[in-house]
DNA sequence: TCGTTTCACTTTTTT
DNA sequence: AGTGAAACGA
């Protein structure tokens, strides 16, 4: 095949009869293409580097050139893609399906609304598009056991950080070492950068020379010491144990890497150590295989990625994977994608201007042949609630105005936490929105509790969930019964569950025994002593997870919480019980064994089914469970909902919306200010403001507050330094804050509270457009360049009618008492705390004082002569006052 | 043994 | 503010 320039490639390859003879404009898989993209498409043969910047039809191109193997005749079954979400994987599969196949039928649905399952289209059989997670996790259960790697078997559990953190306090406390010396979260931090840098704990103990190290590196080996007891590995090690895998047995590595001839690997960028040498090795066979030439440049990897788009440095993932690509894979081709096609040339100004501020990076173009576009809106306000307002006024606004669906809009910020005042707007404006948290269903106490028994049943030697499950609801197994069973199983060297069933040989209490015998019988009836065989055992998985919920007493014990208490949580609930059973009954229908890389390795088993001995319910429950263990926040990100996405910046890295509403931007958030040790550090910040800014296609408003409450503190705020790096082309800068009255900073003070909650009308109108207004940022007031001139004329007059609309602001006295719209109802009531006059109360700043007075309803008010300051007027919701007596 | 209260501490991002 | 663990009382 000849590689670079193609202009008879159609010739000699096999292409249904239609398209013979056809031009190359009128090929569907080249068609619309720039001419680098065809490049890159028609490039399949040896290493290839698509720098594809932001924008620039990476997906397409991904598509388009998995479509272009098969099309030349290699069978999708030598193909693997391998990406970070299970989102991404998900939406790759379907476009190289539609590609291929064409539009694929809607959705059939059974009369009673069930959705039936699509079948795999033959063509499409055996193509593999995971994520690195997901695939290693399919091959540990697949050879694990053959390759004899740690002794793990196909039943092992993915430990997720809740279980690693319990364990590795297990680990502390059998070590007696403090926990404030040793925060879990620290070590298991360095134990995860350690996996990330292939070494494991003998490595690190042997590299380990200081004291602080090789205390690591002995918590480090009980830690894994532990899990392996349990039968358990945690994320880190799904990587690392493959690796292992390939590095030791070299059949299996043959085997799979002749299988998978073709390799593409999405968002190179953030690839780690681990993940590079998987690739590496996924990439090459050990030895050349007889009857298949092997050369160093006949390896078919393809990367594809974007350095200014690295964002998880954090997570071991190194730059220089893809910087030096070219190193690692002689004769490799490089492909720049520097053509935007999302963004307007204004969002794409912006954009570029940032990221040019980043010293440790190849300059590469990033163009547009669009010009002008709406302006962007950086924008200065009061609070975080404020904030909110103004991002439901602009969503509505874009709404009602510009016919732009809900679906299409979407709002961005660096921490998680920052989503609950967003969510509080939305609400109370009505409009839809979905936050792209994917774990947060999974992470609920009694969804954990279910699966953690689910786990069990698959793996009775996971000992951090039975111990989760022991005694939840409570069965009268308390902790000094379990210490006794866990100290003795520890000395026998049995597992925990092993010691239930013998813990009549302790000597305990004959009321334990009983509620522990009953444990286990429940427990070995839904197993079938371990069998899965047997009539006591549930014959589908849904049916498995209902009779957990229900014979566990968990469903009545929820149930008898609901009637005791009237909350409306406990209802929820069992919602949401009834939810992960319909998830169940979900993954039923989707699981399809012949399409798991784990379930087969040629095309011949794939038809007998070979799954081993393994009885049905078991490979479909460990399947389950290791879905359960992998999905992501960017998996829940749903654009067809009809609903505004909230997300992180993190999460929204591959997607792109017509609106976008970034919020914070201000210096300790972004930046963060746990990312400010290193030069390194702030510019993968900036690296991850870049990613919000250019996931917007149109629509674009930046905001940062004046002040904003973390933690249960509100405080002033700097703007980010990113709000003057993105330049000033195309930028409407206002303020919108309110006059600071100065005094009271911090406190809850009445007039720092007094901006929130006031019809927009006001305040929109004040100050705004004042010019200059902060941190040295001038507004934009147009004409440099030609190029754009009518888009800035139309900023221009914009900012001219905003002007004209100002009314003069009317001056607010301290006791001035405007009549509020409450923000939520939900906010006012949890700040209607009353405290009778006369009572005493401390204030975090102002210390003890006297209640005066009290103002009731929303932005309740209360008057508190303090000792130390004297007389002061607090509003409730802002002042965590404490009641003393 | 269980349930409530209090205190201390915190998460930045996530497979 | 919210969570999780320890402490306390029943």
């Amino acid at each position: 095949m000849p590689t670079d320039d193609l202009p008879d490639f159609l010739a000699d390859d096999n292409l249904p009869s239609k398209l013979d003879g056809v031009r190359e404009e009128d090929d569907p898989i080249l068609d619309g293409l720039t001419e680098p993209q065809k490049q890159a498409v028609l490039h399949t043969e040896g290493p290839l580097l698509i720098l594809a910047a932001a924008g620039s039809g990476k997906t397409r191109v991904i598509t388009r050139r998995i479509a272009q193997i098969i099309k030349q005749g290699t069978p999708p079954w030598n193909i693997l893609a391998l990406t970070f979400t299970n989102k991404a994987a998900g939406e790759m599969r379907e476009r190289v399906t539609v590609q291929i196949c064409g539009p694929q039928p809607p959705e059939q649905h059974t009369p009673d609304g069930e959705i039936l399952k699509r079948p795999t289209d033959p063509q499409m059989r055996g193509l593999t598009v995971t994520t690195f997670h997901s695939l290693c996790a399919r091959l540990l259960r697949r050879y694990a056991e053959r390759a004899n790697i740690e002794g793990l078997k196909p039943d092992y559990t993915i430990y997720d950080s809740s279980d690693q953190m319990a364990a590795m306090k297990k680990v502390l406390k059998a070590m007696s070492l403090q926990a404030t010396n040793w925060p879990p979260r620290t070590v298991l931090s360095a134990i995860s950068n350690a996996k990330n840098k292939l070494m494991d704990a003998k490595k690190y103990e042997a590299n380990a020379f200081d004291y602080y190290s090789k205390q690591i590196a002995k918590i480090y080996l009980r830690y894994e010491a532990v899990l392996k007891q349990a039968g358990a590995i945690d994320f880190d090690d799904l990587l690392l144990y493959a690796v292992k895998m390939l590095e030791t047995n070299s059949d299996i590595h043959n085997e799979l890497a002749s299988r998978w001839r073709h390799l593409m690997i999405d968002e190179y960028q953030d690839t780690n150590s681990v993940q590079f040498r998987l690739t590496s090795l996924l990439a090459a066979p050990p030895a050349p295989l007889p009857g298949m030439e092997h050369e160093p440049q006949s390896l078919n990897i393809c990367a594809v990625g974007d350095p200014d788009q690295a964002i998880y440095g954090w997570r071991g993932a190194d730059i220089s994977n893809i910087l030096d690509f070219e190193n690692h894979f002689p004769g490799a081709k490089t492909i720049l994608l520097g053509e935007n096609f999302r963004s307007s040339a204004f969002i794409l100004a912006a954009a570029d201007s940032l990221i040019k501020k980043n010293n440790k990076r190849r300059d590469k173009p990033l163009f547009t042949s669009t010009t002008g576009g709406e302006p962007i809106a950086v924008i200065r306000v009061n609070n975080e609630r404020h904030e909110g307002e103004l991002v439901t006024d602009y969503f509505q606004r874009l709404h009602d105005d510009e016919g732009i669906q809900w679906k299409d809009m979407a709002v961005f910020y660096r921490t998680n936490a920052l989503s609950r005042v967003i969510e509080d707007s939305m609400r109370s404006a009505g409009i839809p929105y979905k936050i792209a948290r994917g774990t947060a269903f999974f992470d609920r106490e009694e969804i954990k509790t279910t699966i953690a028994y689910l786990r069990v049943i698959a793996n009775q030697a996971d000992a951090i969930s039975l111990l989760r499950v022991v005694n939840t609801p409570t069965r009268g197994i308390g902790k000094a019964t379990l210490d006794v069973i866990q100290n003795a199983a520890i000395r026998a060297n049995i597992t925990l569950f092993e010691g239930l069933t013998r813990s009549k040989e302790l000597g305990l209490s004959p009321r334990a025994v009983t509620s522990i015998d009953k444990f286990v019988t429940m427990i070995n009836q839904w197993t079938g002593e371990g069998s899965f065989m047997g009539a006591s055992v549930p014959s589908t998985l849904h049916e498995l997870v209902e009779r957990v919920i229900t014979e566990s007493g968990l469903e009545a014990h929820y149930k008898k919480q609901a009637k005791a208490s009237g909350n409306e949580t406990d209802e929820e609930r069992l919602d949401n019980l009834s939810e992960l059973i319909t998830s169940a009954r979900d993954f039923e229908r989707e699981y399809d064994p012949a399409n798991d890389p784990a379930a087969f390795t040629d095309p011949q088993a794939a038809t007998t089914g070979d799954m081993g001995q393994v009885p049905e319910l078991l490979a479909m429950l460990r399947a389950y469970l290791e879905s359960i263990a992998l999905v992501a926040d960017a998996d829940a990100v749903d654009t067809t909902s009809g609903s505004v996405t909230l997300m992180t910046l993190h999460a929204s890295k591959g997607l792109e919306f017509p609106a976008v509403a970034m919020i914070a931007l201000e210096e300790g958030t972004l930046p963060h200010s746990r990312a400010n040790e290193s030069q390194a550090e702030l510019e993968e910040e900036r690296r991850l403001a870049f990613v919000g800014i250019t996931r917007a296609m149109k629509h674009l408003q930046i905001t940062s507050a004046n002040r904003r409450t973390i933690r249960g503190m509100t405080e002033r705020t700097i703007p980010s330094r990113f709000l003057e790096e993105i330049g000033t082309e195309g930028i409407i800068v206002s303020d919108q804050t309110d006059v600071d009255f100065g005094a009271g900073e911090r406190t809850g003070e009445y007039d720092d509270a007094f901006a929130p909650g006031h019809g927009s009308a006001l305040r929109s109108s004040s100050n705004s457009f004042r010019k200059g207004s902060f941190a040295g940022f001038s507004p934009t007031s147009g004409p440099d360049s030609p190029k754009h001139k009518a888009d800035l004329d139309k900023i221009n007059r914009a900012r001219e009618q905003r002007l004209a609309n100002i009314v003069p602001r009317p001056t607010i006295a301290c006791t001035h008492n405007t009549p509020t719209t409450p923000t939520s109802p939900k906010a006012s009531s949890d700040a209607t705390t009353t405290y009778p006059q006369g009572c005493i109360v401390r204030h975090p700043q102002f210390g003890e004082g006297t209640v005066m007075k009290t103002t009731a309803g929303s932005n309740a008010r209360v008057i508190v002569e303090f000792k130390s300051v004297g007389r002061k007027t607090l509003v409730l919701e802002y002042a965590r006052l404490k009641r003393v007596r």
